[in-house]
DNA sequence: TTTATCCATTGAAATGTTTCAATGTTTACT
DNA sequence: AGTAAACATTGAAACATTTCAATGGATAAA
């Protein structure tokens, strides 16, 4: 496993660091494997430019995958990166 | 183990979202167990009140526990919030 | 008790983040 | 080609965070 280097760790921390963003991923976490876009315009009470921002910073960290499908875009966990961000949390204890 | 909440998840990222915070969080490491406030002014190029206003929100999410020491007080992880963190992050994925 | 040390608080400037209306770009459908 | 649908970008307002000088409060030492 990779180690993650205190920079990446702190964007991801951040990118986790707001309720919409974990609302998106516990909404991947419930479609059990894509996500579609527009299903979060129904779970989401944001407008689509700001669904659209945090998309982008959970998909910049790589949290989660885009896949582009026609003119929908679907999204899935990154397993990998999380587990990284995992064991760099470990590795601050002692 | 405890199952985290978003919110507090939220709360967590926050606290980790930032270099200092890490860097605090590496030194409190490397001292094994304790760490002395006064430690931190030798390692992090910031005005006390800045290096406070860290510490706060390292002890209010309790990420690290403070022990007062007479006029000083001392700092060490506490494990069992980035356990339930960890526990938190996996429950994200699939 | 006076003085020094350690940490916390206040208040304000600088910077960063979140949000949305308006608009742009890409793809699909007719 | 023309229109519609899905997502991205821009720019600006509102809000939050970071930083520090100045000051305050508590404990220890002289």
């Amino acid at each position: 496993m990779a180690q993650m280097d205190p920079k990446t760790a702190e964007k991801i921390s951040k990118a986790l660091s707001d309720p919409t963003r974990l609302k998106i991923l516990s909404e991947i976490k419930k479609k059990n494997d894509w996500l579609y876009c527009v299903d979060l315009y129904d779970s989401i009470n944001l407008a689509q430019p700001s669904i659209c921002h945090h998309l982008k910073q959970l998909t910049e960290t790589a949290i989660i995958l885009p896949e582009k499908e026609g003119r929908n875009i679907k999204y899935a966990m990154n397993n990998e990166v999380i587990d990284d961000y995992i064991g760099f949390l470990q590795g601050l204890k002692k």
